[in-house]
DNA sequence: GAGTGGTATCAGCCACCACTGATGTGACAG
DNA sequence: CTGTCACATCAGTGGTGGCTGATACCACTC
């Protein structure tokens, strides 16, 4: 089943700079410094983003004296791909048995 | 890795009006009265929606008398659920390694 | 043929949201 | 304490895109 959590979760990651931040962080560990380097956003729009990930509790922060160290979260995009590859498997049956309402 | 079309199939499927049609047409090939049934959309609006989804190759079309089939193509599906799989697990690998860049 | 029902297209409106500049806060170095 | 650097917050703006009503198109029935 899609929840509405997760579609509210696919919207928020639907973004193109805020998927590349993800992208980037689930590879590394990076603080936001890095992030700006990696993409070339402005700091002020780059912290914006990661605003909205923090509060959907995608990532994580860990302060580090100046810098501020964000990690992506695993289960959710472990969630992610859960709930995409039933989907993928619910159209598959439907395909292969040709499950179709009669007008 | 998540390729730009890829990072466009997600912009496309995170609509929450997509994304109920496309969990609708993942279960039952329907056509469009169906979805404005099951939906409560007007039809103007879910033909819109239909449109992209044609045009991003998600869905395909059947025509049937005056009615119109659509079906959802599975391996698009199959293939998000990939790339999100791909990410989950190097998001959990980089998080086990504590994989992180020096400030 | 006329009428009806299913669907696509078009043009306009409006709201949301990404981006920005300015500013505030907090931590370190000198 | 002062300056600097990393980062967050705020208010304003502009553009994209979703929704709508009107309309055109096509297939079927009579």
């Amino acid at each position: 089943m899609m929840t509405s959590a997760t579609t509210d979760l696919i919207r928020i990651i639907a973004d193109p700079l805020r998927l590349q931040i993800v992208t980037l962080l689930a590879h590394e560990t990076l603080c936001t410094t890095h992030l700006v380097e990696e993409t070339g956003a402005r700091q002020t729009n780059l912290s914006n983003h990661l605003r909205v990930l923090r509060e959907a509790g995608v990532v994580e922060t860990e302060p580090c004296g100046r810098f501020t160290y964000y990690k992506l979260k695993p289960e959710v995009i472990e969630a992610l791909a859960a709930s995409f590859g039933e989907l993928a498997a619910t159209a598959r049956t439907t395909i292969e048995t040709n499950r179709k309402r009669a007008c």
